[in-house]
RNA sequence: GUGCCUGUAGCUCAACCGGAUAGAGCUUCUGACUUCGGAUCAGAAGGUUGGGGGUUCGAAUCCCUCCAGGCACGCCA
């Protein structure tokens, strides 16, 4: 199935073709609702190029567009932009089309790539924290995104089970620890003695040294201090787990930094062997000579004293998913102070001869309502736990005042899904480059472009279902209990009123922005345009009645709502969020 | 010091690879309910896109410069 967008720019270039002009500019959705419904300005790309006048060349151009039934004939406009207006025929049978796929007009990607993604990256001995929601949450979200494109996806949490940590938690374990309140709360016991031993040790050489001694007997593989270890890494798997369960978020591979621990000397031997690094004051280390950006700016890969660090990890980390996993691309969900890391360790690769196609996708910080980085009050990071549980909480509330008659099962049920969604919008809705103020108003709340806003839409729509109460009731694609899959399909769309026409429009474009999504990892187009989608659902829902209406306007307005439930569902789907049925 | 990111309405944010008169939501104000869930809709008000230059048919977007905030820059991860 062909995109409105895929339609037009292909007899564009016919026109072009008949008119003896090359393809240049694009043809895009209109800026704005006055120009129609799509635009192009190839005519005054073409007219800088060959210093004639664009309005010219549009009229030329124009003149030998064939639009069939498609849309209007273009109209020329402005400084001589080519403006398009679908007919509505065209949309309905466009529309019809989407309403028989099952996914939704969307196509697979042309070149299907196998990915990992890397995110999330939780350190054991901490608790997740609100800086993880944006790895966790953008992560799960592209990964959708991308297995819907039809790309293979592998998740892989790059948890940070491996490091200097350790020698402070397992000096902890065995100096500091109370069993009682291990058994009460192995997290925040681990996290206790972890926090001590730190301090003590930043102001206590002697102290640090012991614990060096201890990271140093993990390392050699003692078997007291392995077990330890196990056991720490076991405990925070424990939590992580809790929270990936309300997150619903789920990994294929947690292959941590231990992960990679054995190739971490053979990974230094290789690049020292192949010449891209050397052995500077004592240590190895990777110069970017040649490269301006990173001249200055060399990478250790193996400390003075032997030990290996995380850039050593890193490389070895590329070389699994490369050769092992057969990885064609690697994207990283790492915040934006990794970034000069991440352009070294993607040099390195790059010498190395490796093709795949390495990605960064960096994101701002989340800030309290101080504007300054997100703190609970006695300064330490946010559980991720409590604070999820916390949007749960608040989200019944809302539910109480609104819905009091639901079952204790269903306001649990739906408490979950509204508060959690809640969390994941508001992060998924903005930018990904931009910081953003954490505000539980404001991501709960039921105006606005939020997540309660996206579902009660949908829940509009379910109710109109249950009130006409016929066998043709539509059922959700998935997910729905009792939902045999049957849906109701009018046999013609009657698309008269201005509000049923911009819907079915509006219907259509989801196709077209869910591939864009991967452009530039931009989730919040997809949010935006679930938000215009809700918007225009209730512009029709106000000004066509659905159940109230005669056939076949009726059947062809229950299908509409269909569809755009159906969209709903999807879109938030895509997005790691779920929809009640009530709320 | 060097580099990267950010700066848009009172507030929170959009604007797809340079497009037409910079858009939403919140707030404020004005309208619309014998309701298919008003948890809504229609409308109004609100701007020197941090400042200043430049590039061109055309700039929030690209270049230069300055200002403000954040982050990173050889033995942490």
């Amino acid at each position: 199935m062909e995109t409105f967008q895929v339609v037009l720019a292909k007899k564009l270039s016919d026109a072009l073709a008949q008119a003896r002009l090359p393809i240049a500019g694009e043809l895009t959705p209109a800026t704005d609702p006055r120009f129609g419904d799509y635009q192009t300005n190839v005519a005054l790309i073409l007219g800088k190029q060959r210093g004639e006048k664009p309005q010219v060349l549009a009229e030329q151009i124009v003149a030998q567009f064939n639009a069939g039934d498609v849309c209007e004939p273009p109209v020329v406009a402005g400084a001589g932009f080519i403006n398009f207006v679908l007919r509505p025929g065209a949309v309905a049978e466009k529309t019809m089309e989407v309403l028989r796929d099952e996914r939704l007009g969307v196509a697979k990607a042309k070149s299907t790539q196998r990915i990992v993604i890397d995110f999330g990256s939780p350190n054991v001995a901490k608790p997740m924290h609100v800086g993880h929601i944006r790895s966790t949450v953008l992560g799960d979200a592209l990964a959708r995104i991308a297995q819907f494109l039809g790309h293979e996806v592998i998740r892989d949490n790059h948890i940070g089970d491996w490091g200097t940590q350790f020698g402070m938690v397992i000096y902890g374990w065995k100096n500091l620890l109370d069993r009682q309140a291990l058994q009460r709360n192995p997290l925040a016991e681990i996290v206790r003695i972890y926090k001590e031993t730190n301090e003590r040790a930043t102001s206590d050489p002697q102290f640090r040294e012991a614990c060096r001694q201890e990271l140093v007997k993990l390392q050699a593989g003692d078997k007291e201090n392995i077990d330890i270890w196990n056991e720490c890494v076991a405990l925070s798997m424990q939590d992580f787990e809790h929270v990936y369960k309300l997150l619903d978020v789920h990994y294929d591979l947690q292959c941590g930094e231990s992960f990679y621990h054995d190739c971490l000397p053979s990974v230094v031997e290789r690049v020292l062997k192949s010449g891209i690094a050397e052995i500077s004051e004592g240590a190895v280390v990777v110069f970017f000579r040649d490269n301006p950006e990173l001249a200055d700016k060399p990478l250790i890969i193996r400390k003075r004293d032997g030990g290996f660090n995380y850039a050593t990890t890193d490389v070895a980390t590329i070389d699994y998913r490369v050769n092992d996993l057969k990885a064609d691309a690697i994207w990283y969900v790492v915040g934006a102070p990794q970034t000069l890391h991440f352009k070294q360790i993607f040099e390195i690769a790059r010498r190395e001869g490796y093709k795949a196609d390495l990605r960064h996708i960096i994101f701002g910080s989340i800030l309290g309502e101080d504007r300054k980085l997100m703190k609970t009050r006695s300064g330490d990071n946010v559980p991720l736990r409590d604070l999820l549980e916390e949007a749960c909480k608040r989200a019944r509330k809302i539910i109480e005042e609104k819905n009091p008659q639901l079952s204790e099962d269903e306001k649990a049920d739906i408490a979950k899904k509204i508060g959690i969604g809640a969390v994941k919008y508001a992060d998924l809705s903005q930018y990904r480059l931009t910081d953003y103020i954490f505000s539980w108003e404001k991501m709960l709340a039921l105006h606005g472009n939020t997540a309660p806003y996206l579902q009660n839409a949908y829940v509009r729509i379910r109710s109109i279902f249950r009130n006409a109460g016929e066998a043709a009731v539509a059922t959700p694609l998935w997910g729905v209990e009792g939902g045999t899959g049957h849906r109701p399909v009018a046999t013609l769309l009657v698309l008269k009123e201005p509000a049923e026409i911009n819907l079915a429009k509006r219907l259509c474009q989801f196709a077209e922005i869910v591939p864009q999504v991967l452009n530039d990892f931009r989730l919040n187009i997809l949010s935006n345009y679930l938000f215009e989608l809700a918007n225009s659902f209730h512009t029709f829902y106000e000004a066509c009645p659905v159940l109230k209406s005669d056939e076949p306007v009726r059947s062809s307005r229950l299908s509409l709502c269909d569809l755009t439930g159906r969209v709903l569902q999807r879109g938030l789907d895509l997005l790691g969020i779920k929809v009640p049925e009530r709320m």
